[in-house]
RNA sequence: GGAGCGGUAGUUCAGUCGGUUAGAAUGCCGGCCUGUCACGCCGGAGGUCGCGGGUUCGAGUCCCGUCCGCUCCGCCA
């Protein structure tokens, strides 16, 4: 039999071939006499001519519908000159049916299989199987494969071994809500569906097994986002005897092979921020560095003026700081006011700002609701601390830090994208390194680990852990790119002494400790190496390579934001039979 | 838990101030057509206006509730 041969390859060297090609049939323009038939599979598509001299072929090609299955035996022929479509890579040929067997009917599809169909997300998810068939899903998919593949190769490179971890695990009850599954052997006992490889990677290291990578499904119940599924893809790797420096190289490996990979060449090394100074510039941990638009802080300014809006946080610990808008000055009344709703959502009570008309007349050249409220020499060292110049315009931040930052970092981000500051094809990586150590929950008016509890200390900061542990920094880094956060991670506690401290602080107890991660302590004494290791998000690396809006698009058949997946219908309910079985129901009383 | 946007033909959408027979494009079905390529031309079928209730002489349109989808806040070590 003719070897088959992908719709999407034939080409003109194939002129006089005889071949075999099978696949969907996507539109068929039947002219009466001569029929076209445009077949496609996830290589792409070619032209099928049935011509009237073969009754038999012909009457199969006029029967034929959108997404009926086709083999077709024929010859490959050069299409006249007059007749190529210089748009499709098959173009120049077409091959010549000999034979048409139908391999498959298909009922009218519920949707255009095609890129610009435009169908809802809700239709192409319950029909997931009819929209990966649409070519740019299917060159999601590809792409996906082509990412895993180079990152498996780079990693096996280096040293790493792929091992798979547990999906059934020990329920740990920090950080997101766990996805439970109950225990049939010890009815009212259940595991956990892991997080991520975390504890695992870590007894591997205690192990010797050097090095390990893990294209690691891990789960989280929590709400999701554009971004967020309740399971999601990491590549997860862990190092042994190794500094945060050796963690951050190979990372930037891995990155430079998958996204060469995805098409993008990357730098051969990131430069780096320290978490405070991004928080300072940036307003966020995640600082998008394709444009200035820095955060200036005038929170000392602000402490001596009347102005209870800006003294008060600037008195009480908080901040006041200043987005500087070059060419600000031009923005409409509507678009200040849609930025003020803009900051609300961040819970900023406002957005005070002041144009400035002309730097050489203050206050008359300042047009703003409050320069009245501030005297002159403020106002003076107030434009001169953020550079200002004529035409521009400055918005204000005010109130508790978080706020500030949140709601001025989100807002130097939107005007960056609304000023056209951002040129497209342009990436920029960075680092955030320096984390702190711990946040500090208020509702719960305890320390939390900001990365996790098993995130090794800068050495030098570990003696503030028993006075001022807010103040100290991990050794936790984060990369960055375009102003998303697409991975990180962390140098780890190695010593039973460092773990036991830090569990300490964040409150757990010995006999918690014992009974959540008792096995991790355990092994730490038995010749724990320095290890450290990330992970990568897979699905978000993916969406930003092709610029998609979410992360459902990378994945095959995603859940949709309420947790749900329209196709099989999941979530759904179980039997009794089955209930009873896992203990979660009592069991007949007085059974027959 | 909260805020916002959306739900009308198979699909994507329009539908004015509440008014008579709810439209367009595309898809689908039939016919014609021998060089198209998202073919073209002619004709046709196709509607629980998400669901429930209310206001009204009259509701796709207004009100209340509810379900579903999406975006965001909270949440996500």
């Amino acid at each position: 039999m003719t070897q088959r041969t992908y719709c999407g390859d034939f080409r003109a060297e194939h002129i006089g071939q005889a071949v075999r090609l099978n696949g969907w049939v996507q539109t068929s323009r039947d002219h009466g006499g001569v029929i076209f038939l445009d077949v496609r599979d996830r290589s792409g598509k070619v032209q099928v001519v049935a011509h009237p001299d073969l009754p038999e072929v012909h009457a199969l090609a006029h029967s034929l519908r959108s997404q009926d299955v086709v083999e077709v035996v024929g010859e490959v022929i050069a299409r006249s000159p007059e007749t190529v479509n210089a748009k499709l890579p098959t173009g120049a040929i077409e091959v010549k049916a000999e034979r048409i067997q139908i391999l498959s009917r298909s009922d009218t599809p519920p949707f255009q299989i095609e890129d610009f169909s435009g169908v809802g997300e809700q239709l192409r998810l319950e029909y997931r199987y009819l929209d990966l068939r649409r070519p740019v899903m299917q060159a999601n998919m590809m792409l996906r494969h082509r990412v895993v593949h180079a990152a498996r190769n780079y990693l096996d490179t280096q040293g790493f071994l792929e091992i798979e971890t547990p999906i059934l695990n020990k329920s740990t009850p920090e950080g997101a809500r766990d996805y439970l599954v109950p225990s049939r052997v010890y009815p009212g006992s259940f595991y956990a569906l892991p997080q991520s490889p975390q504890i695992f990677k870590q007894l591997l290291m205690v192990s010797g097994m050097d090095r390990y990578y893990q294209i690691a499904r891990c789960f989280r119940d929590e709400d999701l986002r554009a971004d967020r599924q309740p399971e999601f893809t990491q590549v997860d790797l862990e190092m042994s005897f190794v500094a945060q420096d050796d963690v951050m190289a190979v990372a930037e490996g891995l990155i430079a092979a998958m996204f060469r990979a995805g098409g993008i060449a990357v730098p051969s090394y990131f430069p780096r921020i320290a978490y405070a100074e991004a928080i300072a510039k940036y307003g966020l941990d995640r600082p998008d560095m394709r444009f200035g638009l820095e955060h200036v802080d005038v929170t000392e300014l602000m402490k001596s003026v009347e102005f209870k809006v800006f003294r008060e946080p600037a008195d009480k610990g908080g901040l006041v700081k200043v987005l500087r808008v070059p060419g600000g000055g031009e923005l409409s009344r509507k678009q200040i006011d849609d930025y003020t709703d803009f900051v609300g959502i961040y819970g900023a009570k406002g957005l005070a700002w002041i144009k400035v008309n002309d730097i050489g007349d203050v206050p008359n050249g300042l047009q703003s609701p409050i320069v009245k409220f501030l005297p002159d020499e403020v106002l003076r060292r107030l434009l001169d601390a953020c550079d200002a110049e004529t035409g521009d315009i400055l918005f204000f931040g005010a109130g508790e830090s978080k706020v500030v930052n949140d709601a001025l970092g989100h807002l130097r981000v939107k005007i960056g994208h609304d000023m056209g500051l951002v040129r497209p094809g342009d990436h920029r990586f960075v680092w955030v390194v320096d984390f702190p150590m711990f946040g500090w929950n208020a509702d719960e008016k305890r320390l939390e680990a900001m990365h996790h509890p098993f995130t090794s200390p800068l050495p030098e900061d570990l003696p503030l852990i028993g006075s001022q542990p807010l103040q100290m920094r991990a050794q936790a880094y984060d990369l960055v790119w375009n102003g998303t956060e697409i991975g990180g991670g962390s140098i780890r506690i190695h010593d039973p002494e460092t773990q036991s401290a830090v569990f300490s602080a964040l409150g757990i107890s010995d006999e918690q400790a014992e009974s959540k991660f008792g096995f991790l302590l355990q092994a730490l004494r038995f010749g724990a190496p320095p290890h450290g290791g990330l992970a990568f998000g897979l699905d978000r690396v993916l969406a930003l390579m092709i610029g998609a809006e979410s992360i459902r698009d990378v994945i095959a058949f995603p859940k949709t934001q309420k947790a749900a997946d329209p196709m099989c219908e999941s979530p759904s309910e179980v039997s009794e039979e089955q209930l009873r079985e896992l203990g979660l129901r009592r069991r007949k009383a007085g059974g027959v």
